[in-house]
DNA sequence: AATATTATTTAGACAAATCTAAATAATAAA
DNA sequence: TTTATTATTTAGATTTGTCTAAATAATATT
């Protein structure tokens, strides 16, 4: 089947608000790809004849199985190219997302099997998610949550959720960058700032919000 | 200016028909880009709207300084990725036009030059073909003719015109591959066929509409 | 349960890129 | 130079993906 990029992102929106199986609301994918929710109904009327997806009208949207394929074959592309664009070409995390969403749309299976053995067939993407393998099969996503809400004390950060030049800039100078390894020595209550350190730094204090667009996962 | 992907292709088929300053017609586009006449009548009128050719109807299309300047930096991200494919991903040289194709649409000149950077700043492509360095600038097109029309006798393969598999079969069998030297030991006035010698390889007969498929340059 | 709010769909329009068929211009042939 | 041929353009239609505004369905509130 030949998809536009219109439908692939579509399906690939669609995987991603599913989280599993949940139902994916008009409103929810519309808001997701920066649409209207008329466009959303019309291309899910499309993708339904294309059997991509199960749509009822008032119902919702979950992907079909070949849907869920169509989308871990993308996400796989996607996954791949971001390892190509830091381990090869030295991208640094925050710039690679909006490059693979472009490459991504280059179908061509031989491309991709080559350049997953090209990059080691890496199983891991520069973010710390899965990718998926040529059968669409990939490992369970790591338990990420947000560094404010984290419980665990040693930690690895996977993914900054705001990409302000500020926030980068913060997070440049203090040495925090993907992988960066820290432990949390306390949480203050008072305005929910949270202490923590890196390995040979002194312990820094960091305020709730800039803790709320830190991903980690445990270590 | 951000243009299309239709509108790239216009103007990279322009490039290529023009050799140099000649007018490009606009039959001869609609054949080179596999389309009806009058579509590139449309999109000449958007195309001079943006500036990019210059344009009369009955006139015939050529390109304008800006265009020129958008075709090579087209050309530029086209052929550095078919380097990528084929010193990277060990692509052949059959399989990588294709796929450069859908690449070269990828925009972002960071990318573009990263991945030149990568490559060690290649400055011809595995065609043999020059690649424009990031202001435009190229070395000139080597002098290349089909094998059947070669004057000189020592001559180096820079591509084959005809991508039928029955071509490429032959071609395999015979070890005559890009870059391949080969000399020419004499030519056949009853039937246009030429006898060719590769290093290391008995002498063999190729006919005329083999010979005709084959660019060469002299080496 | 009736009403208000929110979510979703339909109807109709639009822009981009293409097409076919008909009209017109340019060029070649008689 | 008139006629025939070929090249090009115009007019109007089509497809894809989108939109706005209005209508309808589902859900929440009083």
């Amino acid at each position: 089947m030949n998809l536009s990029i219109a439908e692939e992102n579509y399906v690939k929106s669609i995987y991603k608000l599913q989280e599993g199986d949940a139902v994916v609301t008009t409103n929810a994918l519309a808001y997701e790809l920066e649409t209207k929710p008329a466009s959303v109904t019309d291309m899910a009327k499309k993708l339904k004849e294309k059997k991509l997806i199960d749509y009822e009208k008032y119902k919702g949207i979950t992907l079909s199985s070949e849907g869920r394929r169509v989308a871990l074959q993308i996400i796989r592309r996607h996954r791949l190219w971001e390892c190509f664009l830091v381990d090869k070409l030295a991208f640094s995390w925050e710039e690679i997302h909006e490059l693979a969403e472009e490459l991504e749309h280059v179908r061509s299976e031989k491309l991709i099997s080559r350049l997953s053995d090209y990059l080691g067939n890496p199983v891991i993407d520069p973010h710390g998610d899965p990718i998926p393998d040529a059968h669409g099969k990939m490992a369970k996503p790591r338990p990420q949550t947000s560094l404010d809400q984290a419980n665990a004390r040693r930690l690895v950060v996977t993914a900054v959720t705001d990409q302000s030049t500020a926030l980068l800039a913060f997070l440049n100078a203090k040495n925090i960058k993907l992988g960066t390894q820290l432990e949390v020595i306390a949480h203050y209550e008072y305005d929910n700032s949270i202490e923590i350190k890196l390995k040979q730094h002194p312990a820094i204090t960091i305020s709730e919000q800039v803790a709320r667009n830190i991903m980690v996962r445990p270590v």
